[in-house]
DNA sequence: CCTGTCAACTGGGATC
DNA sequence: GATCCCAGTTGACAGG
């Protein structure tokens, strides 16, 4: 499970940030020129299975780059947003596998142009996210079966069941354009 | 402006 | 002690 010959990637904002000048930090893609995005989804197509990349948005991920910050203050917080390739490229990983060796994980992060933290943690948010779904989804098909077919009933347990279960937001939303 | 999404973060437990 | 994981929260951002 731990990786004893990879250096570990700091979380902290101020080691992140002092990374902008190593190009394997993600933010650096935006340092990039657009034919060089495209190169790299060439580059990435040919190296793994990708076939589609004509179809992709390689466009930069929109990073809110501070533009400079007194160092007494704290950093804005930054939030990546993975290109449509980078997403396409894990979500096929998570396909294959839910969990990712350090090796995997390494080359992944290097093909992908981001930081072993971010594969990570990406990881982590995905696996959670679809749990948090399958358990609401098999809460709501008992809560169906039990309350009948009746839609009133089945939403007013549905509704009193919320405040217990958080994870049935995920569905709440989904589910109240159609149900309302 | 409000709301939803999601990467990043926190905290606590498990494993080595 | 270092690192992983899960569960839950925070905060930036985009869309309605």
């Amino acid at each position: 499970m731990s990786d004893p010959v990879k250096p570990r990637t700091s979380f902290l904002i101020e080691d992140i940030l002092s990374l902008k000048d190593n190009a394997a930090f993600v933010g650096n893609c935006c340092t990039q020129s657009k034919e060089e995005w495209q190169e790299d989804a060439k580059t990435l197509s040919e190296s793994t299975l990708v076939d589609h990349t004509a179809s992709l948005d390689i466009s930069c991920p929109g990073t809110s780059e501070p533009g400079g910050f007194a160092s007494t203050e704290k950093p804005k917080r930054s939030r990546a947003a993975f290109t449509h390739l980078q997403v396409l490229e894990l979500e096929k990983k998570f396909n294959h596998q839910k969990y990712l060796s350090a090796p995997e994980r390494a080359h992944l992060a290097g093909m992908l142009r981001l930081t072993e933290t971010q594969v990570k943690i990406w990881f982590q948010n995905r696996r959670y996210k679809t749990k948090r779904k399958q358990q609401a989804s098999e809460f709501l098909k008992d809560t169906y079966n039990a309350d009948g077919l009746d839609p009133i009933v089945f939403f007013s347990s549905f509704c009193r069941a919320y405040q217990y279960r958080p994870y049935l937001w995920d569905y709440g939303g989904a589910w109240r354009p159609a149900l309302w």
